[in-house]
DNA sequence: GAAAATATGACAAATACATGACATCGGTGT
DNA sequence: ACACCGATGTCATGTATTTGTCATATTTTC
């Protein structure tokens, strides 16, 4: 799962670092600015998923901001969360004219910030539809999430089945080692070389004798999904 | 999903635009009327599947309107959810008795808004267009709305029958928790990814021996509703 | 045949899922 | 107002699967 970035704004240090907390504990990336001047200086730096606004902040308000932030083309389709505190919540609607895609009203519980937070993320990331791939009576379907042989479905595990998805979508190219790791694997990840190995030779025993041949070793390299030779 | 239609009726140009926005962004086909007069012009045009009324309007009121709709007959099926502001909320109970089916409190997020459209739409619709769904002798009817296993009664409670309904409708494939929470609990709501494995078992026990087998834990993603494997 | 590279079987630790128990909440009847 | 009830969400614990690594076999290359 590759963990979100979240910009939090807020000129309080202390609800920052509390927030911060938070949510990297729930595995996010957090970057942070303490006022509306610094917040949009973001040109180089890594671009956040996600921005927690804070409704009150001295000089440019969150609110202000987050029209701000709809109206420019590069940060318009980022989702806003408002932070306000409890009594504010006339704001609610002038809030979500604002754009924001959510509204938060302190206090509130890390547990609830955090699900509230993932559910704006769902919304904002639709999963992709993918298509199935068929080659020769083999068959994997994403939708399903299944492997099946000529219909009939084979018993694979979660790394095989993404291995295969590689493979069959990058059909007739030998990969190394090291970039099977970074495809199916995820790039930050160590894990030693030969344990592809053993992962391909579960692939196969998963395809049977029928498809093994698919997966082809290509030695001194890695190896290659081909439906020749 | 074919899209819904949802018309709202509204005497505050502002207030409508963001419901529609928020809706069209949730897919729903929007259609707008300024007031108790325009609203029930529709007899060319598409017909809603939903009303959004305001209940405080010039002229004719929201509750007013929602009793004239449900006494005609072309309209008396459709539901209708009622818009007040916050503090009205004695009315509560007259407006239910006008025949509404929901009601929301201003101000609401977009989100909550459209979970709740969903759920009335969802428990709403009208009888006839949802048709039961048989598979091997497990048969849900969402008219009688009830599950039976080869005739005999299934024991079975609302959010599993929810859960069962998704998963029969939507066969043959995986869905992560965060999708069935989405889908079956409705967007708005905050329960953990575990709570989904907790209705998953209660849904199997309810659906005995003879149809476990139906739910399929998707290792790594989720689960699935097939009837093969 | 020796060296290098890959295949294979076995394991222990890490993960993910299943399950039972429990607290809470809204609704009902007393 | 009160106790009761079913429905729900959460947690702690039990169980099964998955995964990365090794040690050892087998194959390929020269």
């Amino acid at each position: 799962m590759s963990s979100k970035t979240v910009l939090i704004v807020d000129d309080e240090p202390s609800i920052r670092e509390m927030i911060a907390v938070a949510l990297e504990m729930a595995d996010y990336h957090v970057l942070e600015a303490d006022n509306a001047q610094s917040a949009p200086r973001h040109g180089a730096g890594p671009q956040p998923d996600l921005i927690l606004l804070d409704w009150m902040m001295p000089g440019t308000s969150g609110i202000e901001l987050a029209r701000r932030l709809k109206r420019e083309e590069a940060t318009a389709e980022m989702p806003i969360i408002l932070l306000t505190a409890k009594g504010e919540e006339d704001n609610k609607v002038q809030g979500l004219e604002a754009g924001a895609d959510d509204y938060i009203t302190k206090p509130f519980s890390p547990r609830e910030l955090v699900a509230r937070l993932k559910a704006v993320l769902r919304r904002a990331t639709p999963p992709g539809i993918e298509e199935a791939v068929e080659v020769e009576g083999l068959k994997l379907d994403p939708a399903s999430h299944r492997v099946t042989s000529h219909g009939s479905a084979l018993e694979i595990g979660p790394t095989e089945y993404r291995l295969l998805q590689f493979f069959m979508t990058h059909q007739e190219r030998a990969y190394t080692r090291s970039q099977l790791l970074d495809q199916v694997w995820g790039g930050n990840v160590y894990v030693e070389e030969r344990t592809v190995d053993v992962h391909i030779r579960r692939l196969r025993k998963s395809l049977g004798e029928t498809h093994q041949h698919l997966i082809q070793t290509v030695r001194g390299t890695g190896y290659r999904f081909s439906i020749r030779e």
